[in-house]
Order: C-alpha cells, then sequence, then structure tokens
DNA sequence: AATAACGTTGACCTAATAGGTCAATATAGA
DNA sequence: TCTATATTGACCTATTAGGTCAACGTTATT
C-alpha cells in the first residue's frame, strides 16, 4: 500500500495541496488539469497518483484539508465577544494572512464550492456544505455593536459597504502579495495600510467619539 | 467572398459577438472554445469559420467592436462636466445598464485586455491599450468636487472605497440579471435601489448640507 | 421547371491534452 | 549486494482543440 497525501512529509504535501488549491480555485473541478497541479507541485503525474487514486479523491481531499484548516486556524481563533467591527475584522486580516504565507490560495477557498459537471463530486460538496452553519460574512457582522455608527446612517447599507470595501481590500493585498515574487513580504507594511485603511472607515461611520 | 461578421445582420452578429465576448472574458484567449462559441451563439462552428478566418480574428474584431462601442454609448456620453462623484456614478450606471440589455457580457470587457499564449495576440493587444488614454475607473474620479466630503476624510481613501463599493454593487446587479432568467427585467427597481445606494454613501461621505 | 447562387452544416482532419497506468529506473537502507 | 521504496518517462484511450470541405437545403433568376 502505497503512501497517502495527507502522510507525506508536510513540505511536499504542502506543495501538493496548494497547487491542487490553485488549480481548482481558478478553473473548477471540471477544467483543472492534474497535469498543471503535478508540475505546479514540483512532482511527476505518476507520483502523485500514487498518493491520490484519481482526480476526485484529490479535490475531495483539498476540500476537507482546508476546511478544517479554516475552521481550526481561523473560526476557532476568531473572538466573536468582540463587539467592534473593525477590530473584527482587523483580527479576521490577521488570521488570515498568517495562513496566507503557508497558503497561498487560501483565499480562494470558498470557490471550491461551484457546482460541478461530476455528478459524485456535486454529492460529495452538498454533504459537506450542508454541514456548515453561517457564511463567513454573515458570521462576521453578526451582533456587532451598532450604537457606534453616526446616526442616520442605514446599518444594513452600511455593513454591505464595509464588507464590499473590504472584498476590495482584500484583493489589493492578495495582488500585492502574489505580484512580490520575493517570498520575503513586508508584513509590517501591509499591516499597518490595514490600519491606516480601519481608521479611515472609522472616521466615515463613527461618530467621533466612537472612533 | 463570404460575408464578413460585422456585415451580417444585427441579430445574428450580436449573437456571435455576446457568446464570444463571454467566452473570451470568462476563460481567456487560449482557453476559449470556439465550439462553445458557435454553439452558444446558435450557429454551427462551420458556418462560424466563414464569417471570420481564425479565432485570434474574432477575437480581436470582439476586442475592436466592443471598443468602439464603448467609447460611442458610453465615453462620449458620459457628461464629465458634472463634478458631483455620485451624479457621475449614476449617469454611468444608466449608461451602462442600457449597453447591458443588449450585450449581458459588456461589463467584463476589460478581462480581454490580459496577456495570452499568443505572441500575435499579444503584440496586437499591445497596440490597442496604448492608444488608450486614462482608464474608466481613473477618468470617472478626475476633477470630482471634494468640497462636498465632510472634514477630516482622506479624500484618496475615499475615492478607493467608494470605488469598492461599486464594484460590490455593480456585481450585485449582475448576478441579479444574470439569474433573473426572464429576458423582461425590472430595470425600474433596478434604478431606484441604485438611488437608494447612492443616497446612502451621501449621507456617508457628504456634510449634512451637501447631502 | 431548371439553374445558378447562396446559406448552412455534419463529418472529418490533425494536433494537443485529458485522466490514468505501468514497467523501468534511481535511490536508500540492511 | 540485495531488497524495498521513491520516482518518472513513456504510453494508453478518450476527448477536445482549431479548422476544412463536400454536400445539402433554400432562394432568386432565367
Amino acid at each position: 500500500m502505497p503512501k497517502k497525501l495527507l502522510d507525506l512529509d508536510p513540505l511536499r504535501r504542502n506543495a501538493i495541496l496548494n497547487a491542487a488549491l490553485k488549480e481548482f480555485a481558478l478553473k473548477g473541478f471540471d477544467k483543472a488539469s492534474t497535469n498543471i497541479i503535478a508540475k505546479e507541485a514540483g512532482i511527476s503525474k505518476a507520483l502523485m497518483f500514487h498518493y491520490v487514486s484519481n482526480k476526485q479523491e484529490l479535490f475531495l481531499l483539498v476540500y476537507d484539508y482546508f476546511t478544517e484548516l479554516l475552521n481550526k486556524e481561523y473560526f476557532m481563533k476568531m473572538d466573536f465577544t468582540e463587539k467592534d467591527i473593525f477590530d473584527r475584522l482587523r483580527q479576521s486580516y490577521l488570521l488570515q494572512i498568517e495562513l496566507l504565507k503557508q497558503y497561498p490560495w487560501i483565499f480562494e477557498f470558498n470557490k471550491l464550492s461551484i457546482v460541478t459537471n461530476s455528478y459524485e463530486v456535486n454529492k460529495a460538496l452538498e454533504k459537506r456544505v450542508n454541514k456548515k452553519q453561517l457564511s463567513c460574512d454573515e458570521q462576521i457582522f453578526d451582533m456587532i455593536d451598532v450604537s457606534k455608527f453616526r446616526a442616520g446612517l442605514n446599518i444594513d447599507k452600511c455593513k454591505q459597504i464595509i464588507l464590499w470595501s473590504n472584498i476590495g481590500f482584500t484583493n489589493q493585498i492578495l495582488d500585492e502579495i502574489r505580484n512580490s515574487k520575493t517570498s520575503n513580504l513586508d508584513y509590517k507594511q501591509i499591516i499597518s495600510s490595514l490600519d491606516e485603511y480601519f481608521d479611515e472607515l472609522r472616521k466615515i461611520f463613527y461618530t467621533s467619539s466612537s472612533e
């Protein structure tokens, strides 16, 4: 019996998981190429198919691995007793940036959930999605302290706008990280621009006494 | 000599242009399939290759057609003497929604500009991109009236946040439009939710006297 | 009605790529 | 040196790619 993917030494395991996550997220299950995944992971396709028995198994392994990882390293570490939305978002960013160092495509994880052409994969996905609770976005905006918002603002619309800004900011960070080929990223600078950005959002949405 | 694409009657011409724009925008030049384009346009691939001589020609025809269309039906109609950013954005939305009725993928046009694996296509694209002036986003935020913004706000950051919100709102509209299979869309409702959204943005960013 | 011209397509071509297998090699440990 | 494991190039079949072409159906002209 050959070694399976999850028993490999972490370096190789992560290389494969990252390459697969990238390919599956970018192209979807059907159009993703196992050739490309193997090449990006730096091993031969033949070897990769010793670690997993087929494309579908690889896909579901990737899905499960990152589901658990996000659960353990993100959701469980989030402090939802913090009621200030911007502090919550800051927490969220710090956790995700930490993960980003090891898993550069983890932000794209949610793209794995789109429907595929494979009946079996769809069935397996459905089962897993049902298990999940509130979506990430919903949870992060749940039960926040709205008393800090300026009077007259529509809270739901504000949440929406904050979410959209957040998506935009996230994409900007991701672009920066991916375009800088050096693996030595200036995380301090990223975090300081993050804080500048939250300061501005506070000025925009909060009463001056709540900033 | 066979009829060329641009000489066809507009219904068929648009069917092909729209199908091609969708496929090229979604998958990029290299991965786009002429089989799928023809099928989506409702004609045989053989017929399509009577209208264009090859994939590359089709791509560049699509690129040029929508460049000119956007120029004529969008940029030339925009009134940049309007200095209120939200009125400008509203104008922009109205024009684009109008175009959306006939060209459901026109919002994805900018995705045609990404680099391909074809040297010739890249060369042709470079030439065309150089001709273009300021990007759409830059132009729309250029020379706006910043006196209406509340004191203490960082204008550049605000522009950024407004842009991101705008992208989010656009995507929401596009989802709505594409998910509603009926071709009879409730544009009045879309426009009224648009106005609600701009009202909220005014409350957020403007002094109360400027709303 | 016959013919010419045009519009349209299914079947086909070759090349590339897909997922997946396997015999053979390279490497390491005993 | 032998054995066991790690690794891969070459290969299999099926599908899809871009593109061609002979043949068919439909109009229009004589």
